[in-house]
DNA sequence: GTTGACCTTCCTGTAACTGGAAGGTGTATA
DNA sequence: TATACACCTTCCAGTTACAGGAAGGTCAAC
């Protein structure tokens, strides 16, 4: 397979796929001409990168998670660790979002949002209480 | 003031002072030995800064409502415009990050986490059912 | 033989800093 | 007076995960 071909069948742009190739994360081969070639595992490994990424798991996280992947003798609870670090992280940031939200909502209720300059946003923003 | 007062009373780092102005989003005075020298002024845009980077405003976002902070003849309706449109934004990553973790919570529960390599972790990566 | 869709590599840019090196300045103390 | 130490300066490189674009090779169809 081409790479237009894994990318339309994995969901990767062709150039993320290349930078996968670039870090390492496969390595496909060359046909004669120069083109790469991609076989059915190295579309399955890009389908699971997808996933992966999709999920917020970052490049290195990928990276281990494809070799546990790999590693059939692997210890499901390596993978449960490493999942639940990522959760916690996941969980830290809707965290943090939501208190952005409630504070900028508040403000924004606030600001009557006309062609006055007076600004309860921007005086939220200075600090004035 | 020199560069460690203002970061210590606006709880910004003093590299991330050089940089904001580096990128002209304030302009300290020097004095004779080349030091930097904030004003309260400049203390006080810091401060906004800091704040408005903390409710996830971007550094191009900052420096417009910089410009409409300073600028008396604003219509309050830019301003809100503005915080809705982030406001938005940050809805909308929230929704992805609970999607993230209602699949992904779904998968750890899944996992035994034992020294077995059975994993509907890395099941679920791989796009088994 | 030429068009057009592919493919290649290489270089640059993004966002918002952070870390670190090499070196000047200012003050307190031995 | 010397020196230690905490400041400050500029400059350069690295971070994350790609995206955009230039310049050019390849392949199939018409």
């Amino acid at each position: 397979m081409n790479i237009g071909a894994v990318s339309s069948k994995s969901g990767l742009p062709a150039k993320t796929i290349r930078y996968y190739e670039e870090i390492r994360l496969i390595t496909p081969d060359r046909t004669a001409n120069g083109y790469r070639n991609f076989s059915d595992t190295h579309l399955h490994k890009l389908a699971f990168l997808q996933r992966a990424r999709g999920l917020g798991f970052s490049i290195e996280d990928c990276r281990v998670l494809l070799s546990l992947y790999e590693d059939t003798t692997r210890a499901s609870s390596d993978v449960k660790t490493m999942a639940q670090e990522h959760l916690g992280k996941i969980l830290q940031k809707i965290t943090e979002l939501q208190a952005m939200r409630a504070t900028l909502f508040e403000l924004v209720n606030k600001c009557q949002g006309d062609d006055r300059p007076d600004c309860p946003i921007l005086k939220g923003l200075a600090g004035e209480t």
